[in-house]
Parts: structure tokens; sequence; C-alpha cells
DNA sequence: TGTCGTCGGTCAA
DNA sequence: TTGACCGACGACA
């Protein structure tokens, strides 16, 4: 077996788990005022608790109890209240100090000129593939200076996803090219392999102000989470904040460009391109590798 | 809950 | 350039 094959094998388990969150998130979120327990939740998905127990300790190395306790209002609030640091002006360097941030996905960046960006993709080629994840199928977009797209699907061919991201660039040329893409999707969604040495690069295709958002965005730490309104603040446009939510949910590169540490004012989800109950999980799966 | 003010982005003249 | 339209917002009753 080689070593992709390896790598391969890792991730799988971790993908066929996330169909069981997700139906876990749904069940909680549909019904939090009665508070099913655990009992009732794994009865529900046809699972014994011991086993429910086994998949949520592979998945996130928690346990479904403290994930419970990840995707409630109070820890939104609690993820909120850390925001008191100013962590938005904190450069990558600085951030290496609190040690959340040593198991941050490291990531360089540009942007596409403002005239690529207007041509809408034309002369650009982008590889894609689709790779299992810890939140579904990913759809991974590369072009030769970076990583480009990330989205997610639940659906089998992933059709959905890829219509939805080939629509922001339609004048680019798409190929299927799965073995090119493979190396990112493995890279992004193993902690282990987020690396400051290596940085991913990726490259923001968007406007300039939509630009400047995803920028902030990077800057949120892992496990951290910031409301939309400091955004437009440290953006120098605390109006703005409408704005930004807009911006935020047209980041093409989800999870890399973490817009699941964004959150309204009051602590709650208020929307992600690719369903709550991911962005749910994601965070859940955040507390967790923090 | 609902409503309403506001401000950028986007797209079509 | 302009104007219409539309939010992953936020404040308030």
């Amino acid at each position: 077996m080689n070593i992709a094959a390896t790598l391969q094998s890792d991730i799988t388990p971790e993908g066929d788990d996330y169909t069981t969150v997700r139906r876990v998130i749904e069940l909680i979120t549909e019904d939090y005022r009665a508070q099913p327990g655990l009992e009732d939740i794994a009865g529900q998905l046809g699972q014994s608790p011991t086993q429910l127990q086994k998949t949520f300790t592979r998945w996130a190395g928690l346990s479904p109890k403290a994930f419970l306790q990840a995707v409630t209002l109070d820890h939104a609030k609690r993820l909120l209240r850390q925001e008191a640091l100013p962590l938005l002006e904190t450069s990558f360097e600085v951030g290496l100090s609190g040690p959340s941030r040593l198991h941050d996905l490291f990531v360089t960046h540009e942007a596409m000129s403002p005239g690529e960006w207007k041509a809408r993709g034309a002369g650009l080629t982008i590889r894609y593939g689709l790779h299992p994840s810890p939140f579904g199928q990913a759809l991974v977009m590369i072009t030769d200076r970076g990583l480009a797209g990330l989205a997610f699907t639940d659906e089998p061919g992933g059709m959905d996803a890829f219509e939805d991201m080939s629509s922001r660039w339609p004048n680019a040329h798409y190929v299927e090219d799965s073995a090119a893409t493979t190396p990112y999707a493995e890279r992004i969604f193993d902690p282990k392999r987020w690396d400051p040495k290596e940085p991913l690069r990726v490259v923001l295709i968007g406007s300039d102000f939509q630009v400047r958002v995803w920028e902030a965005l990077l800057r949120i730490p892992m496990g951290c989470a910031v409301t939309y309104s400091s955004i437009a603040e440290k953006l120098g446009q605390p109006t703005a904040s409408r704005a930004v939510g807009a911006a935020v949910g047209r980041n093409p590169i989800s999870f890399v460009v973490p817009c699941h540490r964004a959150l309204g004012k009051s602590g709650a989800l208020t929307g992600y391109h690719w369903g709550l109950t991911r962005k749910r999980a994601m965070l859940g799966w955040e507390s967790g590798k923090a």
C-alpha cells in the first residue's frame, strides 16, 4: 500500500462518520427543547450508545456529550467572549504564541487582480476532484497558483456543488483531476499535517471588498469566533456588517477561509452557504481539535 | 417574533 | 455611471 492510499484510508472513516454526526446535529437542533439524551439519539439512529461514542471519538476526538455542548448557543457566546482579545489584528506570527494557534491551518494567500476577477475565470484552468472529508464530500478546486475553491455536498456525484462553484468563474476551463487535488484534500482535513513551515497556498478570486473580508477571516484562530459587525469594524467600515455577511457568504474556499467562525452578535449561527448543520459540525469538530 | 433602517455588492441598462 | 434590488446584520418594541 502506498502512502497516498494509506492516508486515504485514514480519512475515509471520518467521512463516513459525518453522516452520523450530521443526523445527530439535526436531531438535537430540530428538537433542542426536548434535550434528547444520548440514548434517545442513538436509538433514533439505530445505533447503540457505545457505537455512537466511538463514532464521535473517532471523528472529533470528543465525547458525544462534549460535542453536543460545543454546538449550543452558550458555547457560541463563549467563543465570542474570547473575542475581547484583538484577534483580527493579530498577525500569523504573533498568533503563534497562543497555543491553539499552533494547531491551525497555515495559509499563504494571494488575491487575483481585479482584471482577472472581471474576466470571470477566462484563461484560467481549474482542476477539481471530489474527496471524502469530515464534513461530507468535499469538492476541491485548484489552479497552478494554489487552492481556489472548496465546497461541500451531500449528493453522491456532487453536481450541486460543482454547479455552484463553476458559476462563480463561468469562463474558466474545468478539468476533472482528482489525482492533483488529492494532496490538498488530505492536508486540509488533517490537523496533524498543518505546518507553518509549509503553508497551504490559496488564491482568492473575488472583488476587492470580498478579498478584504476573506483576509480578515483568515486571521481568526481555530476554536475562536468573531461577529460580522466586528469584521466590519476592523475593515474600517463599522456600518458595513451586512455587506460583510454577504461577502462571507460568497467565500469560495469554505473551511480553509474559516467563514464558519463568523457568527451573529447574539451568538446565533445565522447562516451558512453549505448548510447550518455543516457549520455546527465544523465548530464542534474544531472544539475537539483546538 | 416581527419590522425596519442601513450600507455594500451585483447586475443590467 | 446610475439605480434597482437584495441580503449569512442589528437594534428595538
